[in-house]
RNA sequence: GGGGUCGUAGCUUAGCCCGGUUUAAAGCGCAGCACUGUCACUGCUGAGAUCGCGGGUCCAAAUCCCGUCGGCCCCGCCA
C-alpha cells in the first residue's frame, strides 16, 4: 500500500493471493519465537503484523534479533501450512519466508513493554512518551483524533466556513484565566502572551466579513491541572455572523450528531435532535449547568412544602433564603449507615450543614428528622418523592448554590452506584439561558458568566439596569454526559449595550479601551450580529475513546504539574536568552 | 494554596495494618542453553532490589513515627 524504498508492502496487506511473490518489508521487531531450527518474526507497522520465518542456518543475522529493533525482510509470501492459520491475525493466513534481513537499527531493551497493555506507571510513559505512542492504545487514540479532526474540517467547510489561523502572540488581556507570557526582546519590559483562545480575533473576523469561520486552534492556559485539562489544548472554534444562538446551535448540533454515528456507531445515542434546556432547568432539577441526562433522579423542591414543619431548618428555609430540595434514590434503602454518613461529609464540603436521611425501610420510615415532622408533612414528602419501601430520600437545605452543588453531586454518586450511567450511552444537549453574571464575594462585584462580550437575551435587556444579576445572556453549553464540550454565544455588536456591559462588571472606559480597545475601535466600523462557539476538542475525542484522561488522546501532554517530563521542560536557559528577553529572574527562596 | 492516594528488581505487583521464619516473593522482561511450526512458543539455568530520599524510635524497620521529593486524583482555580 505504501511501496517506498525500504519495503514493497506494508503489515498488514499480505494474504494468500501474494503467495510465492517475492516481497520486501520493514518494522519494529514485536516478538521473536526461536525455535532453534527455525525462528518466527512477528513484525510490526501503523498498520498490522506480519510473520516472518527465518532459518537461522541460512541467515546469519538472527543473532541480532532484538525487540523493537527496526528489521527489514527480503523474503517470499508462503501459504501457511495446514492447521497453522492464525485467524486473530489480518495477514495469518501468510508468512513471509526471510532470504535477507537487515537491522536497520537497533533497540536497547525499552524501559517498559510496548507489546502489552498491562498499565504502567504515568512517569514512565511519560518520559519515554515516544515509546508509549508506539503501543496500540496510543497509536490508536491519535489515529481516531486526526480523523475526527479532518471529519470536523470537512464539515465546516463543505458548509463554506473558512478556516483561518489566528496569532500565537498576542495581547494580554487580564481576565479569565492565567495567561503564559512570552517576554518581548525588542520591547524591553514588553510581554505577548499566548492565546488562552482566540476570542477576540475571531470576533474581529466577523467585523472583516468572513461570515463563517473555523479553526483548529492551540490554546494555553496557565491553571492547574485535572483529568480533563491540559495547559495545551485544542479547540474547534467558530464564528459566525447574521445568527442568533439557534443558528449556531443547528450548525454545532449536526456536526456532533455527524460524528458520533461515525465514530461511536455502538453507542446508543439519545437525542438526534437535541434538547435545549434552560440553566435554571438544568440547576433545578439536576443541581449543575452540566447535566447528565442519562438517567433521572431529578432534585425537587419541598421548600414550600415543608414550610409549616417543626423542624427549625425546615421551616425557616424560606425566610433566609434558603432552599429544601431533596433526591430520591429508589433501592436506596440498601445503603450502608457508612454511605449515608459519606453524603453527608460531601454535602459538608460543598458548604451545606448536613443532609437529612429518610429510609423507606419494611416497618415505616427511619430518619432523624421523623420526631419534628407531622405526619401528614411525612406524607406530603413521601408522596412528592413517590417514594415506597426500599427507598431513600436525602434532603439538604441550604442557600441555592450550595444545595445544587450538594444535591448534583450526589445525584452523580448515586447514579454510580445504581449503574445508571450507562457508558454505552451517548445523551447530548444544550443548556442555553446562562444568567449574565456571577457574583464574586471575594472581589465584591459581578463577573461575567460566560465572557463580556455575549449579549443578553432582548427580554432582559432592561434587567441590566434594574437588577443584572437576573438578566439572562445568548449563551449555550453543548454538554455530553454531563460533560461540557463545548460553549459558546451571541455576542454583543452595539456599543452602548457593551459599555453597559462594562460598567456591570467594573471596567472603567479607560481599561476598556486599555484592554480591548482594539476590539471596541473595530466595532466602530460596522460589525455583524454575530456569535459562535468553541468546543473542547479533546475532551469530545476522550469520550469518543472512552478514555479516562484527556493525555490519552494528546500525543506529548503535560504532566499534572504541567511539566514536559520527556524534553524536561520548562527549563533554565543560558543568561544570554534571559538578557536577551529584558527581564531578570528574582527567585523567592 | 488545600485534601487524598501511591512510590518494593527494567516493567507490573505481593509483603506493610499486626516490626523478627524473608537469604525481600512472584509474573513479565533480560542473559545463557536446548528445541523446525510457533503465534502471550515451550523447557532448563542465571543475573537483577541496600524497598523514592533523609532522619528518628527500637536489640531489630520495606513494615512504626517525622520530614522531604516525585507521580496520580480531587477542591480552589479554569472569563
Amino acid at each position: 500500500m505504501h511501496k517506498t524504498t525500504f519495503r514493497t508492502h506494508t503489515c498488514d496487506e499480505l494474504n494468500t493471493k501474494n503467495s510465492d511473490e517475492k516481497v520486501t518489508l520493514s518494522g519494529w521487531i514485536m516478538r521473536r519465537r526461536d525455535h532453534g531450527g527455525l525462528i518466527f518474526v512477528d513484525l510490526r507497522d501503523r498498520y498490522g503484523l506480519t510473520q516472518i520465518a527465518i532459518d537461522p542456518t541460512k541467515i546469519a543475522e538472527a543473532n541480532d534479533i532484538k525487540i523493537e529493533s527496526v528489521m527489514q525482510v527480503k523474503g517470499v509470501v508462503r501459504s501457511r501450512p495446514e492447521g497453522m492459520i492464525n485467524a486473530k491475525l489480518k495477514t495469518g493466513e501468510i508468512e513471509v519466508v526471510a532470504e535477507e534481513i537487515k537491522i536497520l537499527s537497533t533497540s536497547k531493551t525499552p524501559p517498559f513493554e510496548i507489546d502489552s497493555d498491562k498499565e504502567v506507571n504515568e512517569e514512565m510513559r511519560l518520559e519515554y512518551r515516544y515509546l508509549d505512542l508506539r503501543r496500540t492504545r496510543m497509536q490508536r487514540n491519535i489515529i481516531v483524533r486526526h480523523k475526527v479532526i479532518k471529519a470536523v474540517r470537512d464539515y465546516f467547510d463543505k458548509n463554506d466556513f473558512v478556516e483561518v489561523e489566528t496569532p500565537m502572540l498576542i495581547k494580554g488581556t487580564p481576565e479569565g484565566s492565567r495567561e503564559y507570557l512570552v517576554p518581548s526582546r525588542l520591547y524591553p519590559g514588553k510581554f505577548f502572551v499566548l492565546p488562552q483562545s482566540p476570542q477576540q480575533l475571531k470576533q474581529l473576523l466577523m467585523v472583516s466579513g468572513f461570515d463563517r469561520y473555523f479553526q483548529i486552534a492551540r490554546c494555553f492556559r496557565d491553571e492547574d491541572q485535572r483529568g480533563d485539562r491540559q495547559p495545551e489544548f485544542t479547540q474547534v472554534d467558530v464564528e459566525m455572523s447574521f445568527v442568533e444562538a439557534e443558528d449556531v446551535m443547528s450548525v454545532n448540533e449536526k456536526l456532533l450528531i455527524e460524528l458520533l454515528k461515525e465514530f461511536a456507531p455502538d453507542k446508543k445515542l439519545m437525542n438526534v435532535k437535541l434538547p435545549r434546556m434552560t440553566w435554571k432547568e438544568a440547576m433545578d432539577k439536576y443541581g449543575a449547568d452540566k447535566p447528565d441526562i442519562r438517567f433521572s433522579l431529578e432534585i425537587h423542591d419541598i421548600t414550600d412544602l415543608v414550610s409549616g414543619s417543626g423542624f427549625k431548618v425546615f421551616s425557616e428555609a424560606k425566610s433566609v433564603g434558603n432552599f429544601v430540595r431533596g433526591l430520591l434514590i429508589p433501592g436506596g434503602a440498601t445503603f450502608s449507615r457508612r454511605e449515608l454518613d459519606e453524603f453527608e461529609a460531601s454535602a459538608k464540603s460543598y458548604g451545606a450543614h448536613g443532609l437529612i436521611y429518610m429510609v423507606y425501610e419494611k416497618g415505616g420510615i427511619k430518619s432523624p428528622i421523623l420526631k419534628y415532622l407531622k405526619p401528614e408533612e411525612v406524607d406530603a414528602i413521601t408522596k412528592e418523592f413517590g417514594a415506597k419501601e426500599g427507598d431513600t430520600v436525602l434532603i439538604c437545605s441550604a442557600g441555592f448554590k450550595v444545595v445544587c452543588e450538594t444535591l448534583g453531586h450526589i445525584r452523580l454518586v448515586c447514579g454510580d452506584k445504581l449503574n445508571l450511567r450507562d457508558k454505552n450511552v451517548f445523551a447530548p444537549l444544550w443548556v442555553i439561558e446562562f444568567p449574565m453574571f456571577e457574583w464574586k464575594p471575594e472581589e465584591n462585584k459581578l463577573d461575567a458568566s460566560h465572557h463580556p462580550f455575549t449579549a443578553p437575551m432582548n427580554e432582559d435587556v432592561d434587567l441590566l439596569d434594574k437588577e443584572p444579576e437576573k438578566a439572562r445572556a445568548k449563551a449555550y453549553d453543548l454538554v455530553l454526559n454531563g460533560v461540557e464540550i463545548g460553549g459558546g454565544s451571541v455576542r454583543i455588536h452595539d456599543p452602548k449595550v457593551q459599555s453597559r456591559i462594562f460598567e456591570i462588571l467594573k471596567i472603567t472606559p479607560e481599561d476598556a479601551k486599555l484592554r480591548f480597545g482594539h476590539l471596541l475601535r473595530a466595532f466602530e466600523y460596522g460589525p455583524p450580529p454575530h456569535g459562535g462557539i468553541a468546543w473542547g476538542i479533546d475532551r469530545f475525542i476522550m469520550m469518543i475513546l472512552d478514555e479516562p484522561n484527556i493525555r490519552e488522546v494528546i500525543a506529548f501532554p503535560k504532566d499534572q504539574k504541567a511539566k514536559d517530563l520527556m524534553m524536561g521542560a520548562p527549563s533554565e536557559v543560558p543568561e544570554k536568552q534571559i538578557k536577551e528577553a529584558n527581564i531578570s529572574i528574582n527567585l523567592k527562596s
